[in-house]
DNA sequence: GCCGTTTTCGGCCCGACTGTTTTCAGTCG
């Protein structure tokens, strides 16, 4: 059993808790908290590095990680961490998660109380035994005990989803912008970013008057409770589990601070180095010139970006995977944006599982701008989702032909969402798919085989010359769904060879390909479509997160087939497989 | 423990908020 990357990224986090309860200096801590985000945002294996001899390479890892990663890959554990995990008891790690609780205080519990355990912890806060420690009092005690409560809800909780942060964001912003003290706002942080999950909730407010902002914020409905109240900082947890954060900003201050609350952490760190090389310290509220203290105040991220001679960064690509770089060569591309997208390749109607008929769906998506769609319900083996029948599929034909000359100059394509089936065979022969516009194969079922099993199924697909498009090709469920394990390295050259192109799935609950690989799948000249995959009418909005992911993978309208016209298009698609 | 086009040693972001302090430590982002 070889580890994943994820996995190994995990026991890094935890060697980095457990050095923090010993005490260790945090740059030691953060390093292997560095490297394991860098390995959980890899494009590639851990193993495929390795085979390299390329460990070194990834960011943040030097010479002792990578062997820490090589022994796990060839090993399946890592004596370092079994040795530190002797020295410190398991659930004192639990307690650091408490929110309220850092490695000082979990440190103190275990070692002046005996407390080892949440619930330990938890029976010692309610018989007050814990107030009278060092720097405690009842505030902190009830403080503690509230952060139980909330890392109980959130070990049963998971992640969320952008599709859930992001309206949820938008909707508590705009409530406050109703006030006249609020000038302008944003949603910052990692929904800005437009990562595929989010931890909390970041929003910023432009005033001069925070107070009514403020007080705003910390009463709305759906407040369950506080968990701070500042002039310049709120936060709030709300029913939903959800944490908001507050900034009230100057807005001749806007730029530096909106810049910093984007992050991410790791590209503030890089504009912050590159500041100070020129003689500037960069924080949330100014640049300030080290030589004789005085501020230049940023007014908009532009000003941010263009202080530091560099191109302006989309906030989709500040990750530090080489975006600062780049963008002091002036050599960034022009992202894609929602505007480009003409087409949608990808969606489902009353015939399978969809909520809405054939001609529904076409009206709805040409409202949304499109110029062409393509219908793909199920394949007859996906039967919990009401797949097609060979029969019923080609009298679908005659409905799609009959909207299709009714709507033009707005076209609807006919095509599938074929099952790879679990055996590795394809759900409809050759002669059936060649009748067919357009055909997306997809993995659904027994997602969990070997990688060699699962990796050969997708492969036969991607060499089938009939096969257009691979749909969600990791499989991953967002945020409880492991992708399947899939070499991609294979998946990649494969695609290349054929021709075929990789859908990013613009279903929140998707996000897949993920931004990560989709940048590698273009850096290869692999097409990629980002399409809805949409089973109702509202779904086909959803649109704007498949693009999102997009941007984070770098990609230009160019490398997305569904900004291509329709001529573009049947240019494309016509001699792979001679369809119609 | 990582990193380097001023570096192979000496940095590594730092301000806001809270609660317990009597001037500051811990935590968080």
């Amino acid at each position: 059993m070889v580890l994943s990357n994820r996995e190994i990224a995990d026991i890094f986090d935890v060697v980095g808790d457990i050095l923090q309860i010993k005490g260790e200096i945090i740059h030691r801590i953060l390093a292997y908290r560095n490297a394991a985000d860098s390995i959980r945002e890899l494009p590639r294996d851990l193993r495929a590095y390795a085979a390299d001899g390329e460990l070194d390479s990834i960011p943040g890892v030097g010479k002792i990680i990578a062997e820490k990663i090589q022994e796990m890959l060839d090993t399946g554990k890592l004596d370092f961490y079994e040795k530190l995990a002797t020295e410190v008891p398991p659930g004192v790690v639990d307690i650091l998660h408490i929110n309220g609780v850092g490695p000082k205080k979990a440190k103190m519990f275990w070692q002046d109380a005996g407390l080892v355990t949440v619930e330990m912890l938890e029976t010692a806060a309610r018989e007050g035994k814990i107030r009278d420690m060092a720097g405690m009092g009842t505030k902190s005690e009830a403080k503690i005990l509230e952060g139980i409560e909330s890392y109980k809800r959130r070990k049963s909780d998971t992640r969320t989803p952008l599709g859930v942060a992001l309206p949820a964001a938008e909707h508590i912003l705009n409530h406050l912008l109703e006030l006249p003290e609020a000038l302008f706002g944003s949603v910052a942080g990692s929904i800005r970013r437009a990562r595929p999950t989010i931890g909390d909730v970041d929003l910023l407010v432009a005033s001069s008057t925070p107070i009514p902002i403020m007080e705003r914020f910390t009463t709305m409905s759906e407040v369950a409770r506080v968990l701070g109240h500042g002039d310049k900082k709120s936060s709030v947890e709300l029913l939903n589990g959800l944490q908001v954060d507050l900034r009230v900003i100057p807005p001749e201050r806007w730029g530096t601070a909106l810049n910093y609350f984007t992050g991410s952490q790791a590209h503030n760190i890089r504009m912050r180095t590159l500041a100070l090389e020129g003689g500037l310290s960069l924080n949330e509220h100014a640049f300030t010139r080290t030589d004789d203290n005085t501020e230049i105040l940023c007014a908009t991220e532009e000003q941010v970006y263009a202080q530091l001679s560099l191109q302006y960064i989309p906030p989709e690509i500040r990750e530090d995977w080489g975006e600062v770089e780049t963008a002091a060569q002036s050599k960034l591309p022009k992202l894609i944006e929602l505007s480009d997208i003409h087409s949608d390749l990808h969606m489902h109607t009353l015939w399978s599982d969809g909520t809405a008929t054939i001609r529904d769906m076409a009206q709805a998506a040409r409202a949304r701008g499109r110029d062409f769609i393509v219908i793909t319900d199920h394949s007859r083996g996906a039967t919990i989702a009401n797949g097609l029948s060979i029969e019923r599929l080609l009298a679908q034909r005659e409905e799609i032909r009959t909207a299709d000359a009714e709507m033009q100059p707005f076209r609807v394509f006919h095509g599938t969402e074929m099952e790879i089936k679990a055996d590795g065979e394809l759900d409809f022969p050759d002669e059936i798919l060649v009748e067919l516009d357009f055909v997306v194969a997809s993995l659904h079922v027994s997602l969990r085989q070997p990688r060699e099993q699962i990796t050969a199924r997708l492969l036969n697909a991607i060499r089938n010359p009939h096969v257009d498009l691979i749909g969600h090709p990791r499989g991953q469920l967002i945020p409880d769904r492991e992708p399947a394990d899939l070499d991609m390295d294979a998946v990649f050259d494969a695609a290349r060879q054929s021709g075929i192109a990789l859908e990013i799935n613009s279903s929140p609950s998707r996000l897949d390909l993920e931004a990560q690989y989709a940048r590698r799948a273009i850096e290869l000249g692999i097409p990629i479509c980002i399409d809805t995959d949409a089973h109702a009418i509202e779904e086909l909005d959803q649109m704007r997160y498949g693009v999102l992911t997009a941007r984070r993978g770098w990609a230009q309208a160019a490398n997305i087939i569904n900004t291509w016209s329709l001529a573009q298009f049947e240019a494309w698609v016509r001699p792979r497989g001679g369809h119609a």
